[in-house]
DNA sequence: TTAAACACCGACCATTATGGTCGGTATTAC
DNA sequence: GTAATACCGACCATAATGGTCGGTGTTTAA
């Protein structure tokens, strides 16, 4: 029930390249002006990247920068990408549960599942930058 | 972002409880009965019981149940109890962020936070039996 | 009065997830 | 050609999780 760092780390770094739009920002100065290690930053970023919310470019001056914009950016992707698909509990989801039939409990963990994805999905980046 | 195996075995157990009411069930019956490990399941409810969710006999034909009616208690309590003070991220809460005043990212993830506390909180065990 | 059924408690332990580091390669701008 | 960068896989220490074990004290019922 924790939001890790790595999580942590990167909505920070997300809202760092929203601030400076569509100019591109070396891992070092992310690392650096948020106060993040390095080469764990780069994981993230990599993530990021290919979960579709970073755009690279190589090479000396190069850096990340957002691949579309901040308006359109959700907590609830950045979370999905970072921690995996969101399932507080592994009876809801893929992996089946023999007891699920006749489980009250589901319906407890249902509720609050949904209530989460809705409320990290009804935040975008902009929103946190305005 | 996972609810723990420990929760998931609390509430299951109290929905137990809650189920029959004001009678005692020993830890062997409820191991059995939800499938739970045994000496797991002590250390879950020597908790629920210090929390003040249950009320335990000891000695033969001892056993717990709930220490109120079930529409008193909340899930939110059980994973309070079980899972400590929920805080989703260390700069919510007592431990204080350097970066605290300028980080941007505290707006988001205190609204998860009030949002996930408000929907644990509004289901109460009885709502799950009925 | 004795034995069984129980709650209660602290210590231990294996496995996994987390957060982080390291060494090296490929690419680009200057 | 050199410095700055992204990119990648392997490695690792620490902590959390889920679970087990051995033993103690209490109560009931035979």
């Amino acid at each position: 029930m924790k939001i890790s760092k790595k999580s942590q780390y990167g909505l920070r770094s997300l809202v760092y390249l929203a601030q400076r739009d569509k100019e591109f920002s070396s891992l070092r100065m992310v690392s650096e002006a948020e106060n993040i290690p390095f080469d764990y930053l780069e994981k993230i970023f990599s993530k990021l990247e290919k979960g579709g919310l970073l755009k690279s470019k190589k090479g000396s001056q190069g850096g990340y920068t957002l691949s579309k914009s901040a308006a359109k950016i959700k907590v609830g992707q950045v979370l999905r990408i970072l921690e995996g698909e969101i399932n507080l509990v592994d009876c809801i989801g893929p992996k089946k549960c023999s007891r699920r039939s006749n489980c009250l409990t589901i319906t407890a963990w249902d509720k609050i599942q949904k209530s989460l994805q809705k409320t990290i999905d009804s935040i975008t980046l902009k929103s946190l930058i305005d």
